[in-house]
DNA sequence: TTGTAAGCGTTATCAC
DNA sequence: GTGATAACGCTTACAA
């Protein structure tokens, strides 16, 4: 089971050298190489990774480190979606990956995925402002690639999405629909995607002349959250509510049902993400969808490629965010088009 | 930044050995080790995991493996909450951890996991039958821990819950209460838990003397799931359901409120895991509770054992359930009894 | 094209 | 208690 480059060396008559470059892909005969590789399949061959990352520094794994707020239900789908793109990314490429989750001691962290030196290369969540795990592994000098990114990170590779940008989509399709009392449920604050939401949501206001005092209410990507801030937004008049994450929706749904306003008659709402249910509440949400998935695919990428050339310039990709319009913003609509066109 | 043993060494005048020993707990003077502690401390020492693992055939890394169903809701749930459990425990002890996802090609996978030698130990889900990636791991040479077990594996350490006693103690509520259609709704089809809870619903109705014909229904943990199964049920003159997960009871709700039919007083409505909304739901869901961040910290301490006493006999864990009774089987409850008393 | 041999950074087995 | 020294399994010059 446990063979070794020797144990290949002497069944083969070569000598170990010469398997590993069969393995590794140096220059050696057609017919060893062939006798090698039988000899490989055989006895199923598995290099010993400590070994070959004691010789060469290159172990095959790559690190995941994600900063998931324990209880936050916005995480767990956020989590999985990103890991499953990532992970399956780098299985293509029979790479591995370990993971780190959760807010542990930030130093530690740090410490031990540099410390221990068995990672080619690390993805990190950076979309808390002052993120000490984050700024460590940027110190580090360890290939890295960010899924977000932080103002202080734009000379970093990350994958993201233009928060600002399908914030003032999501605005100005309540804009072109007439409503002026347009409210914006936040998202956590001291996040980066809640943040440039916000200031996305309020450049639109601000081009179409509206006001937003009173329309602008802080949540946490929770429907709880999105329950109490519609409550202050209905007392504050709004005509619409732009909702930092379908989440937050889902509670704001809630809210206006109880209040006896009609959705989209009276208020307009509208979410962020595109999770499975939007579609599934009633009225079908109208949504900002993003693709989780894709994004950890991308990342895994960039770091794999950032591994192979360490010089290589930062990549910095712009995932696109797509409006999709449901019954929750523009009422009814008609069967064939009843879904947004895919990106 | 990166010191190997050699460079502490020379930095505090002893032998290379009696860094390791003072690193891994050896006789060392008192005096001796307080020199080496403070330079230990001072220059940030990190041992190399590779180089460690080369000579001690330990890495300290455990392996994580689960097979998710891509696109299954509950599995998020179970997924991240067990993981948490896992990393929780490991990172206690300044373990890491190593996450295989999804259902990759089953050989490759434990080649791979196996292979490559990188792993003190691996946890792995064993709810499907006749799972290749679980037969490979018991058949392969390391420590393993199993959360939930199949029959084949009762041999095998595991972490699970007894899905047929609680199973028939959600039945026997149901009883309690005077019903006597109620119907079930199963799990996925070939997975070890949804035919363990099929198993108690039946012995608990027959025990009762009543007939399951036409109540037992197959679903798959899924809401739409719940919801077809439900049409069915409602057909069948169904006076209680008891699903199979949160997710199926939440989609039988909305069956059972688009018939026009109340829960409880028409039908009574029982799920199980008690999953985040099951609270919050109109009624409040009655369920079974299962600990899933438990059963994980019980995985990753048995694993850990395992390994530290290669000869213990298996540890077979299982988890205690709860019955949480809520509205929806009771209908109105006072509130200082609203909750199901703790575990 | 192939073989020899020198590491990579630990742990562990000896002597002293 | 402590220090040499031989593994561990691989990669990679350097020679042949």
């Amino acid at each position: 089971m446990a063979h070794t480059l020797d144990d290949l060396a002497a069944l083969t008559g070569v000598s170990r050298a010469t398997v590993s470059r069969v393995i590794n892909g140096g220059p050696v005969a057609d017919e060893t190489r062939e006798k090698v590789l039988a000899a490989l399949e055989e006895t199923n061959y598995r290099p010993n990774v400590a070994a070959r990352s004691l010789a060469s520094g290159r172990t095959g794994v790559m690190g995941v480190v994600m900063h998931v707020d324990a209880g936050l239900t916005f995480s767990d789908f956020y989590f999985s979606q990103l890991l499953t793109g990532i992970s399956d990314q780098l299985s293509e490429q029979s790479l591995g990956m370990m993971l780190w989750l959760g807010e542990r001691n930030a130093a530690s962290t740090v410490d031990q995925i540099v410390g221990m030196r068995m990672l080619d290369g690390v993805i990190v969540t950076a979309d808390t402002k002052n993120d000490p795990v984050v700024d460590g592994l940027r110190a580090a000098d360890i290939p890295l690639v960010l899924v977000g990114h932080r103002k202080e990170d734009s000379d970093a590779s990350y994958v993201d999405i233009d928060n600002i940008a399908a914030a003032d989509v999501a605005t100005s399709h309540l804009l072109a629909l007439g409503r002026t009392r347009i409210g914006h449920i936040t998202g956590r604050l001291g996040s980066v995607s809640a943040d440039d939401r916000v200031i996305g949501y309020q450049q639109a206001m601000q081009r179409a002349g509206l006001p937003t005092e009173g329309l602008l209410v802080e949540g946490d990507y929770t429907p709880e959250g999105g329950h109490k801030a519609t409550q202050e937004l209905i007392a504050a008049g709004a005509d619409a509510i732009f909702a930092s994450s379908d989440y937050t929706a889902r509670g704001a749904l809630r809210a206006l049902m109880e209040a006896g306003l009609s959705v989209p008659d009276d208020v307009a709402l509208m979410g962020f993400d595109d999770l499975e249910f939007a579609a599934e509440l009633d009225p079908p949400l109208t949504t900002i969808r993003q693709n989780i998935y894709q994004i950890g695919h991308e990342a895994a990428r960039s770091l794999v490629d950032l591994i192979e050339d360490p010089d290589m310039s930062p990549r910095r990709i712009l995932q696109p965010t797509e409006l999709v319009v449901r019954q929750s913003t523009a009422g009814e609509i008609p069967a064939y088009s009843r879904k947004g066109s895919g990106a």
